[in-house]
DNA sequence: CTTGAATCTGACACTGATGTCAGGTTCTAG
DNA sequence: CTAGAACCTGACATCAGTGTCAGATTCAAG
């Protein structure tokens, strides 16, 4: 598929999926006119990584991630070295916090919203 | 106590203190020199401060949430505006979501760590 | 009083994903 | 063949919190 459909079923902009491409997140076939051509399992890897940035991985930590994750299709997949698997770890530890962190504040919102609703 | 000390206390750097009172979110006393004095009750206050910038609240949003707070010190807590409450509800929305993606991210990093620690 | 640590203001830089625009090329339906 | 939609590259802008530096002032201990 080309980059116009790619982004409607995923809701990222073509500015994003370009700029994934040049972070060797998202490798694109050409047809011969030089337009990026997709194959269908590019749906699901676009949603894991605006997962994995919204989770506040970096697009080269991105990058050495991806080869690692078994994917949809069922290609064959790296495994991570003992340094990545270092960084991985921390990057996991780091979202454990996060989500802590979000919970806290979410409560917090929940106490401000509840206490105007009562009055 | 001044900003070195709630810097050191609260692991907020100098400079984002000092931003945080641009924002109109931590007032600060002053000392006849000029230097800010802040109360006791700021370090709880910088901690939350903190915990909702991680959650993607912005400044100006948070300069509205704080009044509405209900301080550890059990000052008098304001009540949210009708368009503050839709405001906030669409961001605790939001931070639903955010929470929803950070534990399928989690779970794909702890899948690596797994996959990387059987071999 | 002196001295060194702490603080002040103001300014500029940075980050990194994304928006946007310009000017040109490719694709596809009629 | 042709018109218009879709796509290409490259460049510059943005956001908002934070880092950092310079030069001046204040504070506190000897």
């Amino acid at each position: 598929m080309r980059i116009g459909e790619l982004a409607r079923r995923t809701g990222v902009s073509e500015r994003s999926l370009r700029y994934y491409e040049t972070q060797g997140l998202l490798p694109a076939a050409r047809t011969p006119g030089g337009h990026r051509d997709y194959p269908e399992a590019a749906v699901d890897r676009v949603i894991r990584i605006q997962e994995l940035f919204a989770a506040g991985l970096h697009s080269n930590r991105i990058a050495q991630l991806l080869p690692c994750m078994r994917d949809t299709d069922g290609g064959p997949s790296a495994v991570a070295t003992p340094r990545l698997v270092e960084d991985l770890t921390a990057e996991r530890d780091r979202i454990d916090r996060l989500i802590a962190d979000l919970v806290r504040s979410r409560d917090t919102l929940d106490g401000v919203i509840e206490a105007a609703r009562e009055r």
